[in-house]
RNA sequence: GGCCCCGUCGUCCAGCGGCCUAGGACGCCGGCCUUUCAAGCCGGUAACGCCGGUUCGAAUCCGGUCGGGGCUACCA
């Protein structure tokens, strides 16, 4: 039983609420028919602000000053636009229009690799490219980066789509839902790289390497002990082609290298992190094709952006010095290059790139963990990213409104579970009861390992927003009401023994079974008439007096509201239990 | 080693030369409330890495330094 499938459904009825600042909270709380505008809640003196000035794009000397400008894209040229009542800043990352009037849609993708589930950074890198999407009415594609054929399963595709649904990042075009591009799967496109890449070979622009694997280690180690890079250095690109050509058709092992020019430099705009410059001696002549004919991802991940029209890539910051590589072959084919935008990497606790070995790295995990989808979203907005001043929680669409990739961070962030479970918090509790208990049901089934039936489901609906205020997470609300959905109740040793094991707890049980056997009217007021009455009769203190009562009916001292909880239970069941335990403390 | 990126509370963000005796959120600590646990409310803790320079004035600009990170594969 998969308790994410559970929730799924309530994606969509998540409309809008709003909360996070103090000021309106205290003021009278969530107003249902209102629908609060970001801007009358943020400052908008952002909106005047200037550009950065590390924004401010000047051509360098691009190695191919022949045509005019031919690669950067329309959309990123626009230096003025029209101001919205109240943006967040200046920037030029925006853009969906061009200086001549004509639309030119934005296009962004997200391109897992389904070599894992779903990690944390690319479910942030999916929202972002998203994010960017929506708010500027372009179309997010996502696409499956699968030349590593070794590691990819199709579950692991499975997953990633999974994920994206959940988190209700939907998209336009893509695996699943098709588009003008074919099926969206590298694996599916092999040939059009190996057409790429010939023509590369037959442009000069790439040549065929037959340096074997130990050569290079040996090589590479040379260079690193001489200081100098230790990238490929270039040794059979004097090869004559048409010698290398022989060789290779004698079957000569071969991989194909991108002819980098030399001397040369390759220098963009990133949308992030500004002006960036790399000395092609730095950047080696890389494989893009292996020996075994596949395309590396370099060729399949570029020749896909050139082939989708991508406008924007957003994307990990590790893949921030291999930006050149996919400059260089974009420009190799004559297409537009596209603007980048590098997002700081996330970080595990230790200050190191967020992986496996930080523990629970997938967005599977936390949705198994009883995460609300609108919770992570929102969590991971947060990250590298600021609504504005004040505000933590906003909803989808008031992130999008906002959202600027210009506005993104430069810093790495540390992913903080403790803060994202203080957020999810915040989302139950603002759900309604019966989202609620729906969402709910599956992570109570799952643990007490059987569906529930309609009465108990009706018992569990009752109790519900007890639980719901005291629960950061779904799975936290089962060992909260197992008490109501079993009768082998396991009794924890420490309440038990603290509780119970007080001199006054056996008379106290006494006394309660007595007061409620005569309650006629089960209800939770009634009951705690009864119970306030013993107490007064023993004379003895709400702690000392309820405690006893709660432990032995629910097996904790941590339970929901005691009233409402044998209420809930039932007198039959409640009584069975306080007797059964008054026995076993008397013998 | 080489190249590149980054440096504001423990953590995530705000800050765009004077509004900063640096703001918000999480966490943590204390208090209130209270039938447990939560929630809620109130209060507190805590940061501009360092050194120079520019400037009347720098967290904000520049340089250096130190520190952290990423890349450096026929992985993506």
């Amino acid at each position: 039983m998969d308790p994410g499938e559970g929730v799924r459904h309530v994606l969509s009825t998540r409309s809008g609420h709003r909360h996070g600042d103090r000021p309106e909270r205290r003021a009278g709380g969530h107003q249902p028919g209102e629908r609060r505008s970001p801007s009358r809640r943020v400052d908008c003196r952002h909106g005047v602000r200037r550009p950065h000035t590390h924004r401010v794009h000047h051509r360098g000397d691009d190695p191919a000053p022949r045509r005019r400008d031919p690669y950067r894209h329309p959309a990123r040229r626009r230096p003025d636009r029209p101001r919205r009542p109240c943006r967040s800043r200046g920037g030029t990352a925006r853009g969906a229009h061009e200086p001549g009037g004509g639309t030119v849609t934005t296009r962004l993708r997200i391109a897992p690799s389904p070599t894992g589930l779903l990690h944390i950074g690319n479910a942030r890198s999916a929202l972002f490219n998203w994010l960017y999407a929506r708010h500027t009415g372009g179309v997010f594609i996502v696409r499956i980066d699968d030349t590593d054929t070794a590691r990819s399963r199709p579950e692991y595709e499975q997953d990633a789509l999974d994920g994206f649904r959940w988190l209700g990042l939907d998209w336009d075009e893509g695996v699943g839902v098709g588009g003008p591009h074919g099926t969206y799967r590298q694996s599916d496109r092999l040939d059009r790289y190996r057409q790429v890449a010939e023509s590369l070979l037959a442009d000069r622009k790439a040549y065929w390497c037959f340096c074997t694997p130990e050569e290079l280690e040996e090589r590479r180690n040379q260079a690193r002990q001489e200081g100098r890079p230790s990238g490929y250095d270039g040794r059979c690109r004097t090869i004559p082609s048409e010698s290398a050509a022989e060789r290779k058709a004698a079957g000569e092992p071969a991989v194909l290298r991108l002819a980098v020019p030399r001397p040369g430099e390759t220098t963009f705009t990133d949308v992030v992190r500004g002006e960036m410059r790399f000395d092609h001696a730095n950047v080696d002549d890389f494989v893009i094709l292996r020996s075994d004919g596949s395309p590396t991802y370099h060729l399949a991940s570029t020749v896909d952006d050139v082939d989708y029209e991508i406008t924007h890539v957003a994307r990990g910051e590790d893949l921030l010095s291999s930006t050149p590589k996919h400059i260089l072959i974009t420009r190799a084919m004559g297409a537009p290059v596209p603007t980048y935008a590098h997002l700081p990497l996330l970080f595990g606790p230790d200050g190191r790139k967020l992986s496996k070995r930080h523990g629970d790295v997938s967005v599977r995990a936390y949705r198994d963990a009883g995460i609300l989808p609108e919770a992570m979203f929102n969590y991971l907005a947060l990250l590298g990213w600021s609504y504005g001043e004040d505000v933590t929680v906003f909803t989808r669409e008031e992130a999008i409104a906002r959202f600027d990739l210009s506005d993104v961070s430069k810093n790495p962030a540390v992913f903080d579970p403790a803060k994202l479970e203080w957020m999810n918090g915040v989302y139950i509790r603002d759900l309604s009861a019966d989202d609620f208990a729906d969402r709910s049901v599956p992570f109570v089934e799952r643990a007490i390992g059987r569906t529930l039936t309609d009465d108990e489901k009706r018992v569990f609906a009752d109790v519900a927003p007890l639980i719901q205020e005291r629960v950061k997470n779904l799975v936290e609300v089962a060992p909260m009401v197992t008490f109501l959905f079993t009768d082998e109740i396991e009794y924890d040793e420490k309440s038990w023994r603290k509780v119970l094991g007080h001199e006054t707890a056996p008379g106290v049980l006494a006394a309660a079974i007595e007061r409620l056997e005569q309650v006629d009217s089960w209800d939770h007021d009634t009951i705690e008439a009864a119970l306030r009455g013993m107490l007064d009769d023993l004379e003895i203190g709400a702690r000392r007096g309820l405690q006893p009562i709660r432990v032995a009916v629910t097996g904790s001292s941590v339970s929901p509201p005691l009233f409402e909880s044998l209420e809930a239970l039932g007198k039959e069941r409640t009584l069975r239990r306080l007797r059964d335990v008054a026995g076993r403390l008397g013998s």
